[in-house]
RNA sequence: GGAGGGAUUCCCGAGUUGGCCAAAGGGGGCAGACUGUAAAUCUGCUGGCACUGCCUUCGAAGGUUCGAAUCCUUCUCCCUCCA
């Protein structure tokens, strides 16, 4: 164990939301390793930033020698959380679910060291599907009370829109989870977001009453702008870590675009770059600032992809806004055959085919507005016809206002 | 089960004496200017296409009409009150 408390690490990093018992937590956690948890519903084939940060506390339990079980929350996504939604979500089926289990799995192990008696990886599938209701409702139920559910905070926006049975029953399952890891791994904490605190605290109630234990729980910061907005979110969807969904290139973009304020927010959520550094980096002002955001954007492409993956990252993106070589292979390309040029191609539809524009009549205002630029000059017309002659050593550089750059290569065929 | 109210373009939300509605306004988004690949601000754009025109859209399907988001019928879903 290192000598300094996590407790104290996770607080001075700024995760720390609420805590139930926190004296005692922090007592228990500097005395022993303990075991504990944090679920996450495989409602996506992907892990996004916002499962990020959690996973991130996970690594800082890990070091300082506890152990993290990463829970799975096959069983529960069959019903779907419905705290702080608006609205019940789209009921998955049980194949998506196994599938999104499937590489959530695979996205951990890149994280935690699931070696023996490290971590340990469950899927609560395994004892949720197969309960037996009226045992259920007899031996958990009846410790629930329906008054108090109702005045949970993660039920409140749900009393106005309207709350079907089928969800209200998650915070009893997410509970049980809690009994069922305390009783099978002897897991005394649970983690998760803030908008887990209801279901966190029933779930420590339950471990009490059922098991007279003391158990505990934490809730960490949703990762969110300075003026309150939920990160990690773009127009076209959240920032996911499968390199498939988020190229590391525009994973490495968001994090060097992220607003100065939540600069040093990010540095020490999403690093491990000690406190001395990412104060030192928080600090910077006007210009300098932005090398704080290229050392975020680095440090975290790299935990996510890889050191070679970040570096490539980076390069693209000092070679695309600096004056370097642009050849590099790593910006967002688009293969297109050499042949569908050789008649020669509209502008509009390489620009659909590249994905920059979604339809013509976007590029030609695009276009129109002066937002579209070959190889860095501006596009004037935009019945612009593209041909063979337009390509240097086969490629073509897009780009799309200020900042998004796409190449196009032509392939033989 | 009974009585009412509602479903509008990415979201919220106008519009229902039938034509002037591709549909106000706001938000979001995209682009331009300014900059630091920032924020704020200002400006323009924001259904599709062969774009002074045509096509598809106002929960779904039919109907009335020269013409329907607006009227009628049936259906689906949601909400509120009653039990």
């Amino acid at each position: 164990m290192t000598q300094k408390n996590v407790y104290d690490i996770l607080e001075e990093r700024g995760y720390i939301e609420q805590c139930t018992h926190e004296n005692e937590l922090k007592d228990l956690l500097g005395k022993e390793p303990i075991t504990f948890y944090i679920g996450f519903d495989p409602t996506a084939d992907s892990l996004h930033v916002g499962h990020f940060i959690q996973v991130m506390v996970m690594m800082h339990m890990q070091k300082a020698g506890h152990r993290p079980i990463a829970l799975i929350g096959g069983g529960t996504a069959l019903v779907g959380d419905p705290s702080g939604k608006s609205d019940m979500r789209k009921m998955l089926t049980k194949e998506q679910i196994e599938q999104n289990a499937a590489s959530f799995k695979k996205q951990f192990s890149r994280f935690i060291d699931f070696g023996p008696g490290k971590a340990i990886m469950v899927n609560n599938a395994d004892w949720l599907a197969g309960l037996n209701y009226v045992e259920f409702l007899r031996d958990i139920g009846k410790h629930f009370s329906v008054n108090r559910m109702l005045t949970a905070e993660c039920f409140k926006s749900r009393l106005e829109r309207g709350l079907c049975f089928l969800e209200f029953n998650y915070m009893l399952m997410q509970s049980y989870d809690f009994l069922v890891l305390y009783q099978k791994h002897n897991c005394r904490l649970q983690m998760g977001g803030n908008d887990q605190w209801s279901n966190i605290i029933s779930g420590v109630d339950l471990t009490r009453r059922v098991e007279n234990a003391s158990t505990y729980g934490l809730t960490f910061k949703l990762l969110t702008t300075s003026d309150g907005r939920k990160m990690g979110k773009t127009e076209s969807g959240a920032i996911w870590l499968d390199a498939q969904k988020t190229s590391p290139y525009d994973f490495y973009q968001y994090w060097r675009n992220v607003d100065d304020q939540d600069v040093k927010n990010c540095l020490a959520l999403l690093t491990f770059l000690p406190m001395e550094e990412v104060n030192r980096l928080g600090a910077l002002k006007d210009e300098k600032i932005n090398l704080a955001k290229e050392t975020l954007a680095y440090e975290v492409t790299k935990l996510v992809h890889g050191e070679e993956e970040a570096q490539k990252a980076q390069q693209a993106a000092k070679a695309l806004f600096g004056s370097l070589d642009k050849n590099s292979e790593d910006i967002p390309t688009t293969e297109i055959p050499l042949s569908k040029f050789s008649e020669g191609l509209e502008i509009l539809s390489l620009l659909i085919m590249t994905g920059l524009t979604s339809s013509k009549g976007e590029g030609r205002r695009l276009i129109q507005q002066g937002g579209l630029y070959l190889e860095n000059q501006r596009v004037e017309d935009f019945s612009q016809i593209i041909t063979p002659q337009d390509f240097t050593d086969d490629k073509l550089l897009l780009r799309k206002g200020k900042k998004v750059y796409h190449m196009v290569k032509a392939i033989n065929g």
